[in-house]
RNA sequence: UCCCCGAUAGCUCAACUGGUAGAGCGAGCGGCUGUUAACCGCUAGGUUGUAGGUUCGAGUCCUACUCGGGGAGCCA
């Protein structure tokens, strides 16, 4: 091993001119008679080092040559400054030393699918996108404990074992706690209600388990969620705090992972935008945007962007078609061929979405006061509008039993959901909580449920109520709208989902 | 739970109205001194998800099952 300074990928820039070791595993290879392209990869970026004949013991450059993807190695070179690599510096390589050659990696540089993927979870986690987005979930996850820790909020751990219900009885998972049974979390609510009337500002992050039967892009029975709760707060209060709070988080990701959003692809003009205020609407106010006509305009419109989308996809497949026909090359056709595949499946997606367009104004045409708003309806609203939106005051019959009724309309709660914008829909829902004794009381019987086991939760309007109210955020799902990921399940790192769970 | 689509080489996909399976990537060998999912030549690799049925003949048609994808409802 030559005498050199051991240095990350991400330091290169520190070392232009100096002879580096980096140690890391092999990304990609190509090779061209007496020279090689090494993409490296150690875990904080990607690294071209260039190795040629002559500079380096023959032996040592017919092994390079070699070497399968993945395999792991110390490579040491003189770093330059160099426009067409990959983050804009690589190695002059002078000498490597193989650590553990890897034979038949199984994920090509070529397309795969996503069961395939999935299967191979551990090992696509090395993969350049899963890189990227697991950087910004680490970026995500700090920014949230930051704006809570200064901003004079204390963290509580509330339990996973839990033996009442938060929200929906049929979607709790139930687990066998010594003969009685008990249930996994899916919120730390009630029990952070009682820590904010000791502490103040509180707030608890850890993973919430449901077990809704929902197979989409947008669920996972196991995710990450982090609740604030606070004593003496109103409605105007916690969308405040929302909105500063998703601001932080979005602002935080912008300056620690332009790189990384840049490789997936995100829309970083829109990320920008991401300011208090965020656009405020009563759920009423939604009603009537939905049922009205610039739904009907805006759903129309859309549907015409999408024909003239099928259009210009189809003429493009036809067009391809004619070409594979002709005389060509072996490798002119299998572009083709790659490319259509591509097409055909933007035209599937396309025509998914042609078919739901009709069926998505009709339920939007219809909405009636009082029914929960829908998945379609929520990406509506949300595609409406370049910031997020916040939904507030929904019918009390469609929400939890804990919500504070609006004491000006008895028909509504002190509630609200956040919509990220562009159609990624809800990442947020909070609300005041009731803190009156007896309409707590009344609102528990009202949903059938069995005082007995609210008795704590009582007490806690019992001995000195406050106004209070706080919000949960779900992690991969603000991930996901950050990224650009179509797909919640990408950004985690093992995914847990209904009727399947990989490794 | 419901609706739609799919399953062909290790991977991603072809195979016109039923006529006996073909590419690329990956792997192996060779060539090429600036490649960007490099390129060029050669080699190996398949009881077409499972079980039945129709037919002279099934990857292709029918039935059931298994697995997967997309969407709906519900939600963060």
């Amino acid at each position: 091993m030559p005498n050199s300074n051991k240095t990350y990928i991400s330091e290169l820039k520190n070392n232009v001119g100096g002879e580096v070791t980096l140690s890391g595993w092999l990304y990609q290879a190509r090779s061209s008679g007496k020279i090689q392209f090494l993409i490296v990869r150690d875990g904080t970026g990607l690294c071209q080092c260039v190795v040629e004949k002559g500079k380096i013991a023959n032996e040592l450059f017919e092994q390079l040559k070699h070497l399968g993807q993945e395999s792991s190695l110390t490579i040491t070179g003189t770093v330059r400054a160099e426009e067409r690599s990959v983050g804009g510096y690589e190695l002059a390589v002078t000498g490597a030393e193989i650590i553990s050659p890897a034979v038949d990696y199984p994920i090509t540089p070529k397309s795969h699918g996503i069961d395939f993927l999935l299967k191979n979870r551990h090992l696509h986690l090395r993969s350049q996108r899963q890189w990227c987005i697991g950087k910004i979930r680490h970026t995500v996850i700090d920014a949230i404990r930051r704006f809570f820790n200064d901003n004079g909020f204390t963290l509580i751990d509330t339990p996973i074992f839990t033996a009442a219900a938060g929200e929906e009885e049929q979607t709790l998972f139930e687990a066998d706690y010594f003969g009685t049974p008990m249930y996994l979390t899916q919120t730390g609510q009630l029990h952070l209600e009682a820590a904010a009337m000791s502490f103040g500002k509180v707030y608890c992050f850890g993973p919430t388990f449901r077990a809704e039967k929902s197979k989409t892009r947008r669920h996972l029975t196991e995710f990450w969620m982090v609740e604030p709760e606070v004593a003496f707060i109103d409605l105007a209060g916690l969308l405040e705090l929302a909105e500063n709070f998703v601001s932080f988080i979005v602002t935080h990701v912008l300056q620690n992972n332009k790189g990384e959003l840049e490789t997936l692809g995100a829309d970083i003009d829109t990320l920008e935008k991401t300011k208090p205020p965020f656009y405020r609407l009563t759920y009423t106010e939604a009603v009537d945007i939905l049922t009205g006509r610039k739904t009907q305009d805006f759903l129309a419109e859309q549907l015409k962007e999408l024909q003239s989308q099928k259009q210009q996809t189809e003429s493009k497949i036809a067009e391809l078609e004619k070409q594979q026909a002709g005389q060509l090359k072996q490798w002119q056709r299998d572009k083709i061929a790659a490319e259509l595949i591509e097409l055909r499946a933007d035209l599937a997606e396309t025509n998914t979405k042609i078919e739901n367009n009709p069926k998505h104004a009709k339920l939007a045409a219809e909405f009636q006061w009082g029914k929960d708003l829908g998945g379609s309806d929520e990406t509506i609203i949300s595609q409406m509008h370049d910031k997020p939106v916040f939904v507030t005051h929904y019918p009390k019959k469609a929400k939890a039993f804990y919500m504070k009724t609006d004491r000006d309309n008895d028909k509504v709660v002190l509630n609200f959901d956040l919509l990220a914008p562009a159609g990624f829909g809800e990442i947020i829902g909070g609300s005041a909580r009731e803190d009156d004794y007896d309409l707590l009381v009344k609102r528990i019987a009202e949903y059938g449920l069995d005082v007995e086991n609210y008795l704590w939760y009582l007490d806690l309007r019992k001995y000195g109520s406050v106004p209070h109210g706080g919000f949960g955020l779900g992690v991969e799902r603000t991930i996901a709208w950050l990224t650009g990921e179509k797909h919640i399940r990408q950004c985690i790192a093992f995914p847990r989902m209904m009727d399947k769970v990989y490794i």
